[in-house]
RNA sequence: GCCGGCGUAGCUCACUCGGUAGAGCAGCUGAUUCGUAAUCAGCAGGUAGGCGGUUCAAAUCCGCCCGCCGGCUCCA
């Protein structure tokens, strides 16, 4: 007699030995139809795994998350038997499971996304056969003995212990697996080949290159159709184009990697750095600014030239080496040991929006998210060891503040000592205590990340999430054990001996360039009415109207607004349309009703427009709007009068 | 850096087999003076990313370089 316990505390009996879809059938006949695995005793296994003593079990059904990878690592091997139907000579490497679909290496001649076609009708045609797919145990010589001419499967069974191997069937297709698979092919419902790359066999570019297709699949047509709508919207909100077509930055040849700040670009710039240096201030930081190239000795003694030198600018002046600063710490330290400190003064929040520049990879940059030169909006907190939690605590609050204001969500991680680093045990315990006690009190969860820490200290990253649902690492707080140990920095405690500061590092926006295209991409261009580098585009109806128009800029202007007027002799209706395809929030049109009644006409971005508002009660509500810093207007809240 | 794709006017794109480039928008000029998403006409604009090669002839074919895009972290 085998029991199985169900999710619900539910016992099921069985006389003979049951699988998985017997569970399933005894419960009901639909569940059964539907169920693609189950989970044995907490792990994920087959549908047709035998539940050979008393377990618990749980029935994996598309609803549930696990399913869907489970779908596409089948889909991966149905993509590699369509493959080795067309490619004869093609060998398999490995086939996993990624965030949004699945890959598969393969070892073949290189192809193109012209030859998905033909690959997705082959794969259609295997699901269409519903093959069975059928798991198989063996010990490690049959299973070399399997792969006599696949060098790559040999090198991953060799590595593997006997006793372990597993091999999955569906149809004349056998493929090396730890599975779970599908019950059958026909589950798929829904997947499409997304693009293929070129990757290395192990990572290692000594080794082959091989050809990674991904792939993505759903177990409904409407998922599939929904994550590409997904990924249209996201291309849609591409921060590259938008932020070329409002004129906010440029890219050149002549600095690849380096971005060109437009007037609007900057404009955006500046609200965001003056909306930064507001919640900075409140929150006790000073401003500081250290050089942006310093010389060699420097850079040996932080330990940037031996083991970051390769991604710093250099230069030889004089005789002596230069390094544009990758990083702003050296200075900060150079700064904090500029004089003597008594533990009076701690902590010191020492702020710098520092430009650095990193020689990255060519292949690496992206847009605004991956340049060569950036500014961080960094800080350097000095402190004593008591210090830590408020301190820490005291970033998590800012970060919140911050974060918030753009309704971007955000989670935390928290990452502890690696094998490889510096320091005492004593110190990594003080330093992880502190960070740990921060989170507790500050009581967000949190995922601790196990040795994923920095060489020099634990650390906690900010994950964001913007409007589409992508995430982002932007904000940082590291502990930093070596610095202040390198530049022998100290501080006079109440004992009247001298003490090492406790340092941390860290940053809100992390990259103002980096930051600043993940707005871009979160609003898709539209900025809130305080961000916005045009908050409103003034338009007349006709020439006779330039002058009264530029006298209502004035006004505007006075009340401390970024005001465009479109004087063009252009008709109002396109007038109205760039301003809207320029995403300026308000668009006022100037007609002579305005002039003779001292009103304002108002249209928003969503179309909506609103006649005979008083001009002094527009700058109230708008200035309203712009210093609670909104996401969305108020203006039509009002009470006054819609037309 | 590596792999794949791409590079034609400021922007978006076209140019069947190789026969030395064309449109819309933007710009300029003129007319129009307009009430909530593109008024009309004319003009001007390109050493086809750069260099080299093949050819009677290259945007087109080949090579090198530069830049951009996607990927190179997810490991049966």
């Amino acid at each position: 007699m085998i029991h199985v316990t169900l999710p619900d505390g539910n016992k099921k009996a069985f006389e003979a030995v049951p699988t998985g879809k017997d569970v399933a059938l005894r419960i009901s006949e639909g569940l059964a139809r539907n169920v693609v695995a189950m989970e044995l005793d907490g792990t994920l296994v087959d549908l047709d795994t035998k539940i050979e003593t008393d377990a618990a079990v749980r029935l994996i059904t598309p609803k549930d998350p696990e399913a869907l990878d489970v779908l596409r690592h089948t889909a991966a091997h149905v993509m590699a038997q369509a493959i080795l139907r067309i490619y004869k000579d093609a060998k398999l490497t490995i086939g996993p499971v990624v965030e949004d679909g699945f890959y598969y290496d393969i070892d073949m001649a290189a192809i193109s996304e012209d030859d998905f076609k033909k690959i997705e009708e082959e794969m259609r045609r295997i699901v269409k056969a519903r093959l069975p797919i059928q798991r198989r145990e063996v010990p490690k010589a049959e299973a070399m003995a399997f792969y006599q001419n696949e060098p790559y499967k040999r090198e991953m069974i060799s590595e593997l212990a006997d006793g372990t191997i597993s091999f999955y069937e569906q149809g004349e297709f056998t493929d090396l697996c730890r599975g779970p698979h599908l019950p059958n092919t026909g589950f798929i419902k829904a997947f499409k080949l997304m693009k293929v790359s070129g990757a290395y066999w192990r990572a290692d570019q000594s080794k082959a290159q091989l050809q990674r297709i991904y792939g993505t699949a759903f177990f409904d047509k409407k998922d599939l159709k929904d994550y590409l709508q997904f990924i249209e919207e996201a291309k849609k909100r591409n921060h590259r184009k938008i932020g070329a077509a409002m004129g906010l930055f440029s890219f050149h040849e002549e600095a690849p990697g380096m971005p060109f700040f437009h007037p609007k670009g900057m404009v955006l710039w500046n609200n965001l750095l003056a909306y930064w240096r507001a919640e900075h201030r409140r929150a006790g930081y000073v401003e500081t600014k250290t050089p942006m190239m310093l010389n060699r000795s420097l850079w040996e003694r932080s330990g940037h030239w031996e083991n970051y030198r390769e991604n710093m600018y250099t230069s030889r002046i004089d005789d002596v080496d230069y390094a544009i600063k990758p990083m702003n710490c050296p200075g900060g330290m150079l700064l904090f040991g500029s004089r003597p400190h008594s533990y009076k003064e701690l902590p010191i929040r020492a702020a710098e929006i520092g430009l650095v520049h990193r020689h990255e990879l060519s292949g690496v940059l992206n847009g605004l998210f991956r340049v060569r030169a950036f500014h961080q909006d960094d800080a350097h907190i000095f402190m004593t060891p008591e210090q830590i939690e408020p301190e820490i605590l005291g970033v998590l609050r800012l970060v919140d503040r911050v974060y918030s204001t753009f309704g971007l969500s955000f989670h935390l991680e928290l990452s502890t000592r690696p094998e490889k680093s510096i320091g005492t045990d004593e110190q990594w315990d003080v330093a992880t205590r502190g960070l740990r006690s921060a989170l507790d009190s500050y009581g967000r969860a949190y995922k601790i990340n196990p040795g994923d820490g920095a060489f020099y200290g634990p650390k906690i990253d900010i994950h964001i999430k913007d409007a589409l649902g992508r995430t982002w690492q932007c904000g940082t707080v590291q502990l930093d054990l070596s610095l202040p140990e390198r530049f022998d920095l100290s501080y006079t405690g109440a004992d009247n001996e001298k003490h090492r500061p406790i340092m941390i590092h860290r940053v809100v926006f992390g990259s103002i360039e980096r930051f600043m295209g993940i707005l871009i991409e979160h609003f898709a261009g539209k900025f809130p009415l305080w961000m916005a580098p045009v908050q409103v585009a003034l338009l007349p109806i006709n020439d006779e109207l330039t002058t009264f128009t530029r006298s209502i800029q004035e006004t505007f202007e006075d009340a401390g607004l970024t005001v465009m007027v479109d004087d063009r002799t252009e008709s109002l209706n396109k007038k109205i349309r760039e301003a809207q395809l320029s995403y300026v929030p308000l668009i006022v049109t100037v007609g002579n009703k305005e002039k003779e009644s001292g009103t304002l006409s108002v249209r928003t971005l969503d179309g909506k427009v609103r006649y005979g508002i008083a001009k002094e009660r527009f700058l109230d509500v708008v200035r309203r709007d712009v210093q609670s810093r909104k996401q969305a207007l108020d203006l039509f809240d009002e009470e006054g009068g819609q037309d």
